[in-house]
DNA sequence: TTGAAAGCGTTACCAT
DNA sequence: ATGGTAACGCTTTCAA
């Protein structure tokens, strides 16, 4: 029990000063782990500090510092078109929030739309030192007003130039290829292929077009017949979209999506079809490892590192505040083909 | 294009009182909403705050008021026995962040271990002005050491003594009940159950305490057998549990799981087994509406509304901390039933 | 090795 | 209605 306590919330380093016995200079000194202060001096202080229960005040630090140690991930969950709330993405946040936490960073999450000047009140506030932006589109005016600004922040996607930009993305277009080389090694020749929308695709959403560009190719390079349907992430629609698909290719033999969460979707239209997975169709899709396990049958993907992306998008954005980084790093993740039981070879 | 533009990051209160001929003092208030101001000096300051691109330095004016306008959730991801990270929780991230963008206060995230001095350093810190602790304990230190401070928070989940504190928790042990309800209305009277493991329970978890009291309170009301087993949230814990219950009751007709994610093990131990749900097996769980329609079938759960819940709690503490509660808020959220096509009378 | 004091950008009190 | 200024708690010169 100690004597009494003076809600340690109200201490400042005047008090411990005082109570120590020296100046509030030697304490900040300190606190902050200069090496120019006496063994003695620094051990008697620290009791102190321990004993009185001291804790620097965060916004007066910050204040003199000009720098806050706080991060924050910009996940627009609505607008910019998006379907209202994928529930199996949000692997970021928590990958980004560990990342941040493992360094000591303080980590916000904005989810809220965007306008420009909210966006650059984040740095000219002294809110944020920095960004990991999501949602990326290949002219996106985020990415512009903030590279005009020269404002530190890193994204998960990337845009048309990014010179000079430091991103982490999934190279969409090679992992569409890849789903495609898979299925044609089994023996596949007729495949069909779901993916965002058209819309989305024209809004220029990365993902969007970079797996609408593999599909272009994977079409110029394997000798498959292949019929598509563009829906955005919304469960009925991809039944739907599935079942025009089946009509208009009765004898496809596999399917490819480049969605996650709809992916019940074609399951459940394969299922009314009559057609069993993988036996009388295979499917690869583009999804998280976690989520891809749940499935029954558990889904052959292209993984989708969205845990790591988020992690690794703000180490990225910490050694760039920490000027580790002397060029911009742009990391394109090659695809990972995770080979479950939704695939089998053409009967 | 304006002449030159100064990088406004470096703008301060000072700069425009100059521009616009005022004192640092009339800026100040018109930047606060005062109303002693006169209405041509105001229009005159906000046009020139216009021009300049003038903002304010967040970390000066916390420092100033002591207070910081950012909110904290509390989700600790690892430690306490939680298994390394479910993919399907994270939607009270999700909405607590919503809530907090919408009211116009920042949202952190903290999904680092907490200790005693971690935790109490968010305060001393001033770094949050209140927080929502996840993850509660019947008897839990953490809200011991808040409820001591007088520090404002608001539980997602509840303890034993909630005296004085607000919270917002799911009624698992009238979910559970609810569950038992609607299999016996079905005609099932053979019923698995398959929750948290004992040693949660024993550490006093809340959901693995209180779902625990709900499987008894049903075994005492309905005229059933029924047998149970204890695991943690893996998928393979979960796979074999449901064998060795089905070897243990091979009549049973129905199962009622409290897990979320592993309901994926029940699925396929099931499918193992040769049982079709729901045509020789109904199976009622407690998880999110957007994950149970996901499965195919799609689940008849209890409604585990993760969303709102960190919307609501969010949206307490604010109300909290601007005052407008006179008494503590406690939500005990009756359940709901949603009945899918994973349930079927007994045959 | 230590201390005194200026200053970070803001708000609020006290004058006028 | 407006302005001057102290104070919020800290870090960092500059001197000793």
């Amino acid at each position: 029990m100690t004597s009494f306590s003076p809600d340690s919330k109200d201490l400042t380093i005047a008090d411990v000063a005082k109570a120590a016995g020296v100046s509030v200079a030697t304490v900040s000194r300190i606190l902050n782990g200069k090496q120019d202060v006496a063994k003695a001096t620094r051990v008697r202080v620290q009791k102190v500090i321990e004993e009185l229960g001291y804790m620097p005040h965060a916004q007066a630090q910050r204040l003199r510092a000009g720098r806050t140690r706080n991060l924050a991930l910009v996940f627009p969950i609505k607008g910019h078109g998006t379907s209202p709330y994928n529930p199996l993405q949000t692997a970021f946040i928590v990958g980004a929030a560990e990342a941040a936490g493992e360094k000591e960073y303080y980590f916000s999450l904005h989810t809220r739309p965007l306008t420009e000047r909210s966006l650059l009140s984040l740095y000219q506030s002294v809110q944020v030192d920095g960004l990991v932006l999501m949602q990326i589109h290949t002219s996106d005016w985020r990415v512009d007003l903030l590279r005009q600004h020269s404002y530190p922040f890193v994204m998960i996607g990337h845009t048309s130039d990014n010179t000079d930009l430091s991103y982490i993305d999934l190279d969409f277009e090679a992992a569409t290829m890849l789903a495609f080389e898979h299925l044609v090694q089994l023996g596949h020749s007729k495949i069909g292929f779901l993916t965002l929308s058209a819309q989305r695709r024209q809004q220029g959403f990365g993902p969007a077009v970079h797996a609408w560009a593999g599909y272009e190719k994977a079409l110029a390079t394997y000798p498959i017949i292949s019929a598509y349907r563009a829906v955005d992430t919304i469960t009925l629609e991809a039944y739907e979209a599935t079942l025009s698909l089946l009509d208009e290719l009765p004898d496809l033999t596999a399917l490819v999506s480049s969605h996650d969460v709809t992916t019940v979707g074609i399951l459940r239209a394969l299922h009314a079809r009559g057609r069993r997975v993988p036996e009388t169709c295979s499917v690869v899709t583009l999804m998280p490892e976690s989520i891809a396990e749940l499935s029954i049958p558990s889904l052959t993907t292209i993984d989708f590192p969205s845990y790591n992306m988020g992690y690794q998008a703000i180490e990225m954005l910490i050694r760039m505040l920490e000027g580790q980084l002397t060029a911009p790093e742009q990391i394109l993740i090659p695809p990972r083909l995770a080979i479950r039981e939704s695939t089998a070879p053409v009967e």
